[in-house]
RNA sequence: GCGGGCGUGGUGGAAUUGGUAGACACGCUAGACUUAGGAUCUAGUGCCGAGAGGUGUGGGAGUUCGACUCUCCCCGCCCGCACCA
């Protein structure tokens, strides 16, 4: 071999690693541990994009940078295999979901296996593999068979909470439940039948029943997600869609609230990630007050952050939906109320967000007594008060509340000042510091901390109100109506929910003949003809068996996409041979621990890393793992953009025609797509290819400029370039295939490093991979030498030269920072100056040579492996440790071949104003701190400072 | 509106963390080699200026011997949440 032949060397490598499993994790190492976990991908149709890999590249160069530090790494992928796009595929085509996804996984692996990650496959997991569903079905059955305790903060056994209820009631018990629990005694709790006892459980499980809406849409024949529905329409086909109420399992995670928000202090996360998580999970400090209702004896609660404000109350608000509305309303207000409920039904909980500007609201004829004053305050109800959030009614304040000021404008209620010193022009006052109260009462004077503190004691020593803290996060809804899922390991016995006992797992998805749901509004499961529980047998039988005495039916619902990606972590720690019998065994969870780095996007800021989050913490409660949270550090790559081509069509044309770039300005053109693939470095277009694409362009007319087609970057001609998110529907997708192909997995991989920061958004533009390209080659030219390098000329004696050696040691000591700061694009950048750097010194000294492909191979590990062998090694270099990163060998290097700044340094000696500029002179060249770096030269220049300064320009 | 982040050449981005701003790469310019090149090599390239020199990190002030870096105000862009009481 002689040139740099970089596909063979890569086929050569891949298979070599793949052969001798040179990444196979072990989980008996003496070794520390690091585990660098990639979020796993869902394996789509349209396979993997330029985008993907990029946070691959960057666990993967982590990897094995931890590797040669001497760790025991645990580097695993998998895939997220249960998913929508299988299953609408499979309502098209009638093919199964789990055959798509098994063609789309080969697809993924060959392309994943390109790029020469050091993946540990022997460890893969799929969530769709009944082998590992089996654990989803398992930990959810734990989760049903918990409850949470608030006094001990953690999750219980429920049968610990039988054994509560049985001796003392459950008036002592302080749980996260459903807000209806009935109080009851023991004696009580032991003379419950079956059904009721099961009813109450119910009621404290961590997963639960419960009736919520969903958006049914009939003609589509399935459940959609709101952001699915526009103007109360589907997106798809424009069909109306109702909201239904659905029985749905929903997960408590709103008792680990606090824990939630608490620990995101324990971790090392983006911050804009731990924002996402915190306002999502929405905690506010405030109180709740009770206001009785004049005549009838209701009540109404209210939750208030500013209970300071109460003197300012000069009406209340209910959300349309409340419970008391209609029983509170007087008959002259009946009709319009029932008019305005119903308009606000209508409209979908996004539009009613979204128009906020229309303050809409009706009087219900009811009033409320003031809890202080004793003042009689008009009930209304308005949509602007949302039903899920407190209690779903306000105490209105308007000096002092936006939305309250706004309300009372548009009704003409008044406004009450509370605030000294503002002037009722400045209302409403929002700020909660530098202001003292009046009118008010007792709280005159007072500023909003203390006021706060007094109002709550206050209302705490009438009884009518209490300190509270609220979440705006909710439970999460746990089923989908969806066919590509885990099934619930759960049937119905006198409609109760029964758990199926974890001895029989995996309760394995069902065949169906087709995957809509039924006509009856049933998920596909209620096509499937053998799904009932035999508890006899225990096994599924034929629904025609089902007697509801022995065999009873099943679940229809299965789990959403976030049941098997909120645990997957775990499974990695677990060797494939003991697989079968835990989900992850104690010896294994007990050495891997948590994942030590993860890199991922952030769109899943609020769903998978928070979801995992809550189990994990639950299975820490249940003793099940040893850690409460997965993710010890979290790293957001950023989006790989796509540089869009476009292609201008003239207008009012018979026949079409398109025109070059230069020259759509002439004519009434429209911008269309074309794909990126017939487009070259210099934005000319090939025609033939694009003509032979077929479609709307196979004949077409073209309007040539200087013999070419140039495509233009942007939709208008104001912005010279536009970028977007890759997507099949805009022709901008880049393939990493063709890359590889072209210049080699390994110019890939440092280009993709050097694009940009790893967690900024970056366009994709080819024109920069030559100069990467170019590096790799300028590498292998190193290493070789004459004609078509055809000689390999590393020596094997020592010529140290301090010129080399002082390039090499810089080299080390800034990718290794590099490295562990995560800037991945500079070190490339420190490479190629090496490279350059040795090259013009000519430097062919194997102790130089050989520990710089030691640096690069995490980025560039086929080169690296080759001329490693080249070298006469015959172990991988990928598996090895190698102590150059050590702290002891980074010291003492530094010592031996002080890091050259080429006169570019300077610094700072404090030294004594008094001196001489002779004595200034011997005081800098006799100091430590720059005898290392002058090495006898002296000092091109010495600025000296009034004052005690010295800058010394070397 | 609230919360957070960021502004450096034509471009992506560096800057030893307060010490010669613009490393490295793309692009561009000139030259060499070549049948040819969108290959390779050499030199140049922040801006103004022929030059010496001046000027320069969104704008303005401040701290400092010294500021891209720290502080304050303004301007612009991006992200998250959003009628959350």
């Amino acid at each position: 071999m002689s040139k740099y032949h970089f596909n063979e060397i890569e086929r050569k490598w891949q298979k070599y690693w793949a052969e001798n499993k040179t990444f196979a994790a072990d989980n008996r190492s003496e070794k520390p541990k690091y585990y660098v976990l990639d979020m796993f991908p869902y394996p789509s149709g349209v396979g993997l994009h330029v985008g993907h890999p990029l946070g691959y590249i960057a666990s993967d160069i982590y990897a094995r940078y931890m590797r040669h530090r001497g760790y025991n790494v645990l580097h695993p992928m998998g895939y997220d295999s249960f998913g929508l796009p299988a299953e609408q595929y499979a309502i098209q085509t009638g093919q199964h979901p789990a055959k798509t996804t098994e063609e789309n996984i080969a697809r993924y692996r060959e392309q994943l296996d390109k790029i020469g990650f050091s993946f540990d496959w022997d460890r893969e997991v799929r969530t769709s593999d009944p082998e590992y569903y089996r654990w989803t079905q398992w930990i959810f059955l734990q989760l049903f068979d918990s409850w949470y305790d608030k006094e001990a903060d953690k999750a219980r056994s429920i049968e610990e909470l039988r054994i509560i209820f049985s001796s003392e009631g459950n008036s002592n018990v302080k749980a996260a439940s459903d807000d209806d629990v009935p109080v009851f005694t023991a004696q009580e709790w032991l003379d419950f039948d079956k059904v009721a006892k099961e009813e109450i459980l119910l009621k404290y499980r961590l997963t639960y029943l419960a009736d919520t809406e969903v958006n049914w849409c009939a003609q589509l024949g399935t459940v959609l997600a709101n952001d699915e529905i526009v103007n109360g329409v589907s997106e798809r086909g424009g069909y109306p869609v109702v909201r239904k109420k659905m029985k749905q399992w929903i997960m408590r995670i709103s008792a680990y609230a606090q824990r939630l928000l608490d620990d995101l202090n324990k971790i090392d996360w983006p911050l804009p990630l731990k924002e996402s998580q915190t306002n999502w999970i929405g905690r506010s400090e405030g109180a709740e007050v009770t206001f009785n209702l004049l005549d009838s004896g209701h009540k109404i609660n209210v939750f208030t952050t500013r209970p300071d404000t109460i003197f300012g109350v000069s009406f209340m608000v209910l959300a349309p939906e409340h419970d008391l509305v209609l029983k509170i309303t007087t008959e002259a207000q009946k009709q319009e109320v029932r008019n305005y409920i119903d308009a606000t039904a209508k409209r979908s909980e996004r539009d009613r967000m979204a128009d906020v500007k229309n303050i809409t609201g009706v009087f219900t004829g009811a009033y409320a007594i003031h809890p202080f004053t004793g003042e009689n305050i008009p009930v209304w109800i308005g949509d602007y008060v949302l039903a899920g959030y407190g209690t779903g009614a306000v105490m209105s304040v308007p000096a002092g509340d936006r939305r309250d000021y706004d309300f009372a404008k548009q009704f003409n209620l008044p406004v009450p000042n509370i605030f000294e010193g503002i002037d009722d022009a400045e209302l409403p006052f929002a700020a909660k510091s530098d202001i003292r109260l009046e009118n008010s009462d007792f709280l005159n004077g007072l500023e909003y901390q203390k006021a706060v503190a007094i109002v709550i004691q206050k209302l705490e020593e009438k009884g009518i109100g209490r300190g509270k803290i609220s979440f705006r996060m909710r439970d999460a809804v746990f089923s989908r109506q969806r066919y590509w899922g885990e099934p619930f390991p759960i049937y119905y016995q006198d409609g109760m929910p029964q758990a199926i006992s974890e001895k029989y797992l995996p309760l394995r998805l069902p065949e169906v003949e087709k995957y809509l749901p039924t006509e009856e509004g049933e998920p596909p499961l209620g096509r499937a003809d053998i799904w009932a529980w035999d508890t006899e047998k225990n096994e599924v039988v034929s629904n025609n068996a089902i007697d509801n005495i022995t065999v009873f039916p099943l679940e229809l619902n299965t789990m959403p996409g976030w049941a098997g990606s909120s645990w997957y972590f775990f499974r990695y720690m677990e060797e494939k041979e003991n697989r079968a019998k835990y989900f992850a065994s104690k010896g294994a969870l007990d050495y891997w621990q948590d994942v030590d780095l993860y890199i991922g996007g952030s769109e899943h800021a609020t769903g998978h890393l928070l979801y995992s989050r809550f189990w994990v913490k639950f299975l820490f409660d249940r003793n099940l793992v040893p850690v409460d949270e997965p993710f010890k550090k979290l790293i957001n790559q950023g989006m790989i953009l796509g540089e869009s081509a476009f292609i201008y069509r003239v207008e009012g044309e018979e026949k079409k025609k398109f025109v070059s770039a230069g020259r759509a300005e002439a004519y009434n053109t429209h911008p269309l797509h074309v794909n990126v693939d017939f487009v070259d470095g210099h934005n000319q277009l090939n025609i033939k290819a694009l003509v032979d694409s077929g479609g709307e362009f196979a004949d077409a007319t073209f309007e040539l400029e200087n013999g070419e087609i140039y495509v233009g970057k942007s939709e208008t001609f104001k912005v010279s370039r536009e970028v977007e998110k890759m997507s099949k529907s805009k022709f901008n997708v880049v393939n990493p295939d063709a890359i590889c192909d072209q210049y080699g997995a390994d110019t890939l991989r440092m280009y993709e490093m050097f694009l940009g920061p790893l967690e900024q958004a970056k366009p994709w533009n080819t024109a920069g991979i030559t100069g990467v390209h170019g590096f790799l080659k300028k590498l292998w030219k190193l290493y070789h030498s004459g004609e078509n390098e055809t000689f390999f000329v590393v020596e094997k004696t020592a010529d140290t030269s301090k010129e080399g050696m002082k390039i090499l040691h810089k080299t080390i000591k800034k990718v290794q920072e590099d490295i562990d700061g995560f800037s991945f694009n500079t070190s490339v950048s420190t490479f190629m100056i090496a490279v350059n750097e040795l090259t013009a010194a000519g430097c062919y000294a194997r102790e130089i040579l050989e520990p710089l492909l030691i640096l690069i191979s995490p980025y560039a590990p086929h080169i690296a492996e080759e001329l490693w062998e080249k070298l006469g090694h015959t172990e991988s270099i990928s598996k090895a440790a190698f102590p150059i990163f050590d702290e002891k060998y980074l010291v003492e290097n530094e010592k031996n071949y002080p890091i050259s700044f080429n006169g570019k340094m300077r610094f700072n000696l404090n030294l004594p104003a008094s001196l001489s500029k002779e004595e200034i002179e011997a005081a800098v060249m006799s100091h430590d701190k720059t005898a290392r770096y002058l090495e006898g030269a002296s000092p091109k220049k010495i600025i000296v400072v009034p004052g005690k300064i010295v800058n010394i320009v070397i």
